[in-house]
DNA sequence: TAAATTAGAACGAACGTTCGTTCTAATCAC
DNA sequence: GTGATTAGAACGAACGTTCGTTCTAATTTA
């Protein structure tokens, strides 16, 4: 890659860490295009070089962090092991995840996206959330998750660690959250579990 | 009331639920002043007389439901019982309610007050969540929760079908919630019972 | 008639966006 | 190797629009 390239690598992520930032912590509507020139030290005109408009930074930012939550859940997915395990990991990574990056977490948990990207579908609809109903759907099969509505046996087992999520965004958990992965996750599986 | 306070009444009214309808289906900041006007067929003038603002006609809408869940809430705890007789009975009016006024719902748990209310304390930290997790604390005494973390129990009982409902309000559920109360509950109950 | 309320035109600030220009570095000509 | 040429990245002042808000005149109420 030349030296041009490298620059301009640099300026595309300089601007998409300071409007991800700025979005979480002000919201899309308070923070305008000059904040986030001035917050990343990079023109205006650049930014519309680089991203057309303000939707579309907003959409690029939102592409990239969906494809990163779908990375983590290839990599769950692609492990073998009972759904069990598999969903029980998920919750782990999305822990970790939300810890170690709480700004990229709000942003795709929180954000009204329907509100500043309009062509986008919600976030329930999402591929992400999709898989998560595909691994109760296949526990049901394996006799692991009892009989029951689909998106009811998903909201059961995912809503409280979710939940646990945005607490903890809000601040409003004291403790990191792996600290509670095992009492959270040994209720969310009593939940659905068979026997 | 003298007639012309009747008016007034109505005006308000007017104004709060053409606020409501927009401030739902566009977001606060897709909604102009001009267009609640419109929409209330009220004048400029007469929403800057009665709420003062932009920002204090959505506190006032804001105040209005959360008293009203207050009010829903208080409603439960007063009625004697057991902690799951009570939990289960706050669960079936707040499905009833998000199935009866979606917008109002919708308002209190979707929309990111923070943004446009700035004084406001976050939604998890106020008194409904609290009383929640009162609620918890009371049933983990009897002995009927299992012993554990209050906000671990909390997001546990409740995630579930909190999550219900604003899986309804994006549409991806397609019976009303009602119909889905007893699954739901069971899963939910078992999640946080003893034995 | 005096006070309260409403109407909607007008205002000014802030915002997203455009565009002419400058700067940089790679490529080409000889 | 040196100077000319070119592509496109970065810049930021300026523009037009939108929006929240104010103001004043008209209307209604008591």
């Amino acid at each position: 890659m030349s030296v041009a390239a490298l620059q301009q690598e640099d300026t595309r992520t300089l601007v998409l860490g300071a409007a991800l930032r700025l979005f979480t912590e002000k919201g899309y509507f308070n923070t305008s295009v000059h904040d986030i020139g001035r917050t990343a030290g990079v023109s205006i005109g650049s930014i519309y070089h680089h991203f057309g408009d303000k939707e579309g930074l907003a959409r690029t930012l939102y592409a990239a962090l969906t494809a990163r939550m779908q990375h983590l859940i290839d990599g769950v997915v692609r492990r073998e092991g009972s759904s069990h395990d598999q969903a029980r990991e998920l919750v782990a990574r999305l822990f970790a995840w939300a810890e170690a990056e709480p700004r990229e977490m709000a942003f795709l948990l929180y954000a009204r996206h329907r509100e500043f990207l309009p062509n986008e579908p919600p976030v329930c609809a999402s591929r992400p959330f999709a898989m998560m109903r595909e691994m109760i759907t296949r526990g049901i099969a394996r006799g692991e998750i009892r009989q029951m509505d689909v998106m009811v046996a998903s909201a059961s087992l995912f809503g409280g660690p979710i939940r646990m999520i945005t607490s903890r965004l809000d601040g409003i958990l004291p403790q990191p959250l792996p600290g509670y992965l095992d009492e959270v996750w040994d209720c969310a599986w009593r939940a659905v579990a068979t026997a």
